[in-house]
DNA sequence: TAATACCCTGTAGTCACTCCATGGTCAAGC
DNA sequence: GCTTGACCATGGAGTGACTACAGGGTATTA
């Protein structure tokens, strides 16, 4: 039997918040720990191993329902790969995409700022103008490096692809 | 009196769901239409050009906080324009900061990625390994431009720097 | 008259946490 | 023995920006 530890040493072992320790417990990822006289959790080398992984995973921005599948692929070695490679694949180009339209972002409201030089009042500023009018769907620098600017499709397009994770 | 609009022609106009223009008027975003005799919303243009901006700022991923203060920016033209100038740099050094770490994030997984070539077993699995690897604190491939790898510390700050939005 | 395509309200669910209220446990200091 | 303070427990609510759904009303067309 190794050493035990309270949540709150296992959570400054992995710099995890201890609410979100209890959260992966009910949520299923991280297995129910056994508990000491007093009703404490007990951690054991386990518990902190896996936990690591997890928060690798998260890091990497895959979702809890994915790391969840990969710890079935840990859990089961004899398993085809193929399930683990699809999911990397996936998330890839889930971050690809979502890069992607970042970058157009960073373009659009780096255009936006220069709009706006000095203080004066909000009548007279380029970065209000700019929005307004794009909202009017007249021609707006910020969007030099998209063909349309305001049409329905292209802005919840833009939306879209920015909120869907899953 | 302009010719006003169901929800459903309104939705259609601006490529927004129908359940989304009505979260907008719940929270305040879009002023609360008249009624016709039916019950049923009645928009009209101004209602249009609302929408269309509180899209466009969305698509620069604004927050509807944010984008509620600079609808009170419009409201009120003599206003000193200084808080637009200033959210819209914080907006941009969010975005700046997420694109870092999408990076960062986009290299990690692709090398991990490349872990993988053929089917196996999951036993097998490159990715498998590194994650494991990556678990344990050893070294591992997909952190090389990351000086450290699975300290608390970095990982949950690049956990952090991703989630934060506000 | 029936089907359908709309519209209404209100509530609950999503994701991955985060915060809080309320109360129990334990060791140290007085 | 008592208090203080650091821990731990549970359950429930809140976050943002929607999205989905149940259960009903209305309007148009066949």
């Amino acid at each position: 039997m190794d050493t035990t530890m309270r949540i709150g040493e296992l959570g400054k072992a992995t710099g995890v918040d201890i609410e979100t320790i209890r959260y992966y417990e009910k949520a299923g990822l991280l297995p129910v720990p056994a508990r000491s006289q007093n009703g404490y959790r007990a951690y054991g080398s386990a518990h902190l191993e896996r936990l690591a992984f997890i928060r690798h995973c998260r890091a990497l921005d895959i979702s809890l329902a994915d790391v969840k599948r990969l710890l079935d692929f840990v859990a089961h070695p004899n398993a085809d790969c193929e399930g683990i490679d699809l999911l990397i694949d996936a998330q890839l180009d889930r971050v690809r995409a979502r890069l992607k339209s970042m970058q157009a972002l960073e373009q659009q409201l780096a255009a936006l700022r220069g709009r706006c030089g000095e203080r004066h009042s909000a009548a007279e500023c380029g970065i209000l103008h700019e929005l307004v009018a794009a909202a009017h769907g007249e021609a707006c620098a910020c969007h030099f490096d998209t063909p349309s600017c305001s049409t329905e499709t292209s802005v919840s397009d833009k939306i879209d692809s920015r909120r869907k994770k899953t």
